[in-house]
DNA sequence: ATGTATACAATTGCATACAATATAGAAACA
DNA sequence: TGTTTCTATATTGTATGCAATTGTATACAT
């Protein structure tokens, strides 16, 4: 039952170096371990347990919470304690509306105003993205370009406070669970939607870019939907 | 120049009572007196100092801090140290456009979606509103009623993530400064603009109520560069 | 048998103490 | 005089311990 903490204390080590403050430290691997469903949603945390299983004090330890409980990953729970936060099914359609109109406003903020590298930047990465679904790449590869994908669109957007918000939000998906990237149906839908989005980018076109990334995450929602229907887990945008 | 920190924590002990925690209490104080401009944007800030000007020890203000750096009102200084945020023209432009969109989602959404009750609740705030523009109120109270309005649609969204966000992003106009709710010249056209997304939201136009929020938004992003441009500091919208 | 009160355990909140790191200032050498 | 290095000091990071609160069980009363 005891989660494999080593484990992602590594896999954090492995992204970000070992020169961490334990606090950093501590809430990614806390994230990996909700990510990892190792920590369900609704599981109450206990300081002195965690603080013993991570090898840390209480004192950085709080404090990581504390981070978190500010980034709504946890919160304070139904009759006492910090708990995961628990995200129902009406949740989850409010995340992905919010996922939809901010794309939309990065891609419609991309098409007006991004520069000429950054607008070929996004094009290059999306003929990577292309050339690795027609090379057979594996789902967590294409997971992995298509967030580079958004993630460009969303840097082109300059604004930052829109960037941080969609981290945010990006840092929530986690409590969905497991990602399995899973659903080839989608695979070539994926692509041409964002063939459409990037090319009302070229052309600078923000309305157009605009309705489709807003038509783009829309779609992303229902199979998400549908995967939890048919009781797998997957993480498709 | 030591600011008042009792000032801001009989505020504070006033609006929540004072069974709050230490470092729930901390995060309100700071707040209060970084609104007040007794901490500029850019200061830093020292734990040892801090803790005794505010009486607590460095354990629970640490929280404190955490949770405000991971909320973005705060920030790893430029060479060093934790500093209050300080935000830039541009941001000053990122930040309201970011508020044009959200309110523009949630004005769409109350109109698709808000309860007959809810409906007839912005009503009554509107029609409030306007009375007491017509009886001259000062503008304090109309900055109050005019976030009540807002609230109302917000909360009519029924979107928890963007009830959050905007919540967010409203701590971060504080950043922008003392706010004097000056320009009595905006009055009416507050007034209009806010009768028009209420028209729309009751008339259950999602795409007018949208469209009616986002011009409203970007009229008061003007209104405030135009307070700056006269050395002035307001918070209009 | 169920409801309540009281005692005890578990957990969290806060403060003090200690350790590590970063910064500024001075001294020494080029 | 400028630069570099060493040291002293200031600041942040972490751990431990104690106090206060909250949860829980047991016993007693109705």
């Amino acid at each position: 039952m005891s989660t494999d903490w080593a484990l992602h204390d590594a896999a954090v080590t492995r992204s970000f170096g070992d020169s961490l403050s334990a606090v950093r430290r501590i809430r990614h691997v806390l994230i990996a371990a909700i990510t990892a469903g190792d920590i369900a949603p609704g599981a109450r945390l206990k300081e002195a347990e965690l603080g013993q299983q991570l090898g840390v004090s209480r004192t950085p330890l709080r404090e990581a919470l504390a981070a978190l409980r500010a980034e709504g990953i946890l919160s304070i729970g139904e009759d006492t304690g910090l708990c995961v936060r628990a995200l129902d099914y009406q949740d989850i359609h409010a995340l992905y509306q919010m996922r939809a109109t901010l794309e939309g406003m990065a891609a419609e903020l991309a098409a007006a105003q991004a520069s000429p590298a950054e607008r070929s930047f996004i094009a290059a990465v999306r003929a990577e993205e292309a050339s690795l679904v027609t090379s057979g790449a594996t789902p967590s590869v294409l997971a992995e370009i298509n967030g580079r994908f958004h993630h460009a669109i969303l840097l082109a957007s300059h604004n930052p406070f829109l960037i941080e918000t969609m981290q945010r939000l990006g840092t929530l998906i986690v409590l969905l669970g497991p990602t399995a990237y899973s659903l080839a149906s989608r695979v070539d839908e994926i692509g041409s939607e964002h063939d459409a989005v990037n090319a009302a980018i070229q052309a600078a076109r923000p309305d157009d870019a605009g309705r489709a990334a807003r038509t783009h995450l829309q779609n992303a929602v229902r199979a998400r939907l549908a995967i939890m229907a048919t009781g797998q887990k997957g993480n498709i945008d």
